[in-house]
DNA sequence: CAGATCTCAGCTATACTGAAATGC
DNA sequence: CGCATTTCAGTATAGCTGAGATCT
């Protein structure tokens, strides 16, 4: 009759079966092991970016990250505040900001690396290596399929993003 | 001028290697090609929960979908005023809204689960059928495993205290 | 001039918190 | 009373747009 309290703790069924509500989910789960942990992904993969491929422009950096020009300024004038990063004019190209990793950058960045590699076990608990690797083998597959969606920069990319 | 203008248009190897920024990613695009089709997740979610099982209240859907009761509200305004759903004070218990799908809903409902499944589609297209299947079974797995992590409601229910 | 870069103001969606009003 | 439900106000991250100033 009355609904039992914890009758309806499942989701549909329907739902259930849908890859975009799973990745959905498991995205969601991952972003709040993160959270707890204090990890904010863009700032992670800013630092990241810049300690692999060497100082470069917001531009570029918002290319290669898929980071809006908008955000990336926000984000570097807190790195920036906080002495992570370094900004200096380009010389070569003046209309750049050149950024780069202080020394101070380099040493959160190696902290924040043993931290992110515990939210990848804290994720994955579930599963075995074996499965780790087919999973990140699928997944990278379907990344890489839509990899050039980026909506951000390119000039000429419309969406309809219709209300109702 | 700088000879390669797409030369770091590929993200970090390290952000590649972590399943979180793997599973963020394709979670993103998910919802870009949903959004293109004008789907917004927790809408659909809330339709069909109603439609697998019966009219509920807005907490008990809340608490089905980890939805927020705030969001939830909110959502139901538009619903309401759209005419999908209707609700009712629930004359068991009078705090409570009974909610539920009106055939409008049901129809809205119907035309949206076509839209879906194109999306389901168009996201695994680089997969094949079996892929497809191990990709969801992998998944679910994970999202079961960290399933009990509901922050929103539940007044007793910490789940595994991940918090700090 | 066209086009890129950076910055700023502001928008929407999503996730979440605190607290008040009402009812059990 | 304690507790649940709904609503409202507000916070924070994320993704995104438009426009202006500056520079190539």
């Amino acid at each position: 009759m009355d609904a039992t309290p914890e009758a309806e703790a499942r989701a549909p069924r329907r739902l259930w079966q849908l890859p975009t509500w799973l990745v959905n989910r498991a995205a969601l789960q991952a972003q709040r092991i993160a959270n707890d942990t204090g990890i904010r992904r863009h700032h992670y993969a800013v630092l990241v970016a810049l300690r692999e491929q060497g100082p470069a422009s917001q531009a570029a950096l918002g290319r290669t990250l898929s980071i809006d020009r908008s955000d990336m300024t926000a984000m570097l004038d807190e790195f920036e505040h906080d002495g992570l990063v370094a900004r200096t004019r380009d010389e070569h190209d003046r209309r750049r900001n050149l950024v780069r990793l202080t020394p101070a950058g380099t040493r959160a960045l190696r902290q924040l690396d043993a931290h992110v590699d515990a939210v990848q076990d804290a994720l994955l608990d579930p599963l075995s290596t074996a499965e780790r690797r087919v999973l990140a083998r699928l997944l990278t597959r379907v990344v890489e399929h839509h990899g050039g969606v980026a909506r951000h920069d390119a000039p000429g990319a419309r969406a309809p993003g219709r209300r109702t």
